[in-house]
DNA sequence: TTGGTTAAAGGTCAAAGAAAGTCAAACATT
DNA sequence: AATGTTTGACTTTCTTTGACCTTTAACCAA
């Protein structure tokens, strides 16, 4: 992506940090001036991108001596499944799902591929239909997985089954 | 054709852009002001004439660093991949979706996980929701695609990419 | 040692800003 | 008249900013 926010490139510093580490610590203010941005940006880049979601736990101690932990997860991936499910038993965002779906993707679960396609299956466009009825929103969701496929075609190349 | 709209003109531009390239990010209220016209005149262009059917796909982002990115697909499986889309305008049995899927595995379009996840999306305990919510249906197809994964999980192995 | 005060963190929330999307009316062409 | 184009008001989504709030380590006085 070309233009990036700076939201963005905290993202990415904060995600290049922790690299191979299990978490890492850092500083609210020291960041955002680092970055030239107000504290409170700091806060949103971790709001929207190092969720539990995604795969994080950010825990903080305010005060003297503050700081902001980031941790990455790491927890078997039936745990992690049925976690999921759990979370699915409840209506669920095209946010949030797509998060899960990156989270299985990140855990290989899923290839890249198949990540692109259930993200189409269940956009956002592919269940905006006013109408209640089955066959129309299938038809819909299967609109979608058309056109990503289009889409894939032209990325990935799918390997050859045995 | 002697008389160009500013609508042939932009799209001539977009097209020019795109050249060699697979695709490009562009920004709508750059190139509305570079072509002096209103932003939405670029949604006008984009969606006459870099349609589906003329073998283009456009995604886009809202917001601050938001972005208007144009695709072209590539030509191939396209007449099929497109007629199978025209079959999807109208509503459309779980049978039919599945034959679908199955003549796009067979065309080495889809992987069998693939074929396996998209059925699982799409099947009749995903979609037989009495109450027409997005989210609801969501999470109700997401708990197949979940159920699905953790079967694929002892079947196949993924393959890691490179 | 205890307890209060203070300054140094971090947290929250809503408003402002920055894109893009929609839709229908007005205008043009055929 | 019918179809295609242009325009602009209004909407939605995501990001940035800042004012104000809460917590807590550190310091200090009794």
């Amino acid at each position: 992506m070309n233009n990036k926010t700076i939201s963005d490139v905290i993202e990415e510093f904060i995600m290049s940090s922790l690299d191979n580490d299990q978490f890492i610590e850092l500083s609210r203010n020291d960041l955002a001036k680092f970055f030239s941005c107000v504290p409170s940006q700091i806060n949103y880049v971790l709001n929207t991108r190092f969720t539990l979601n995604r795969g994080f736990i950010v825990e903080s101690q305010r005060g003297g001596g503050g700081f902001i932990k980031v941790v990455r997860m790491q927890d078997n991936n039936s745990n992690f499944l049925s976690n999921a499910l759990q979370s699915c038993s409840q209506p669920i965002s095209f946010i949030e799902a797509n998060q899960l779906l990156e989270q299985m993707f990140n855990r290989k679960l899923l290839t890249q591929r198949e990540l692109f396609l259930l993200r189409s299956a269940i956009s956002v466009k592919s269940l905006n239909n006013p109408i209640n009825i089955d066959n129309k929103l299938r038809a819909n969701i299967m609109q979608q997985v058309i056109i990503e496929t289009m889409k894939l075609k032209d990325k990935t190349h799918i390997k050859e089954e045995k």
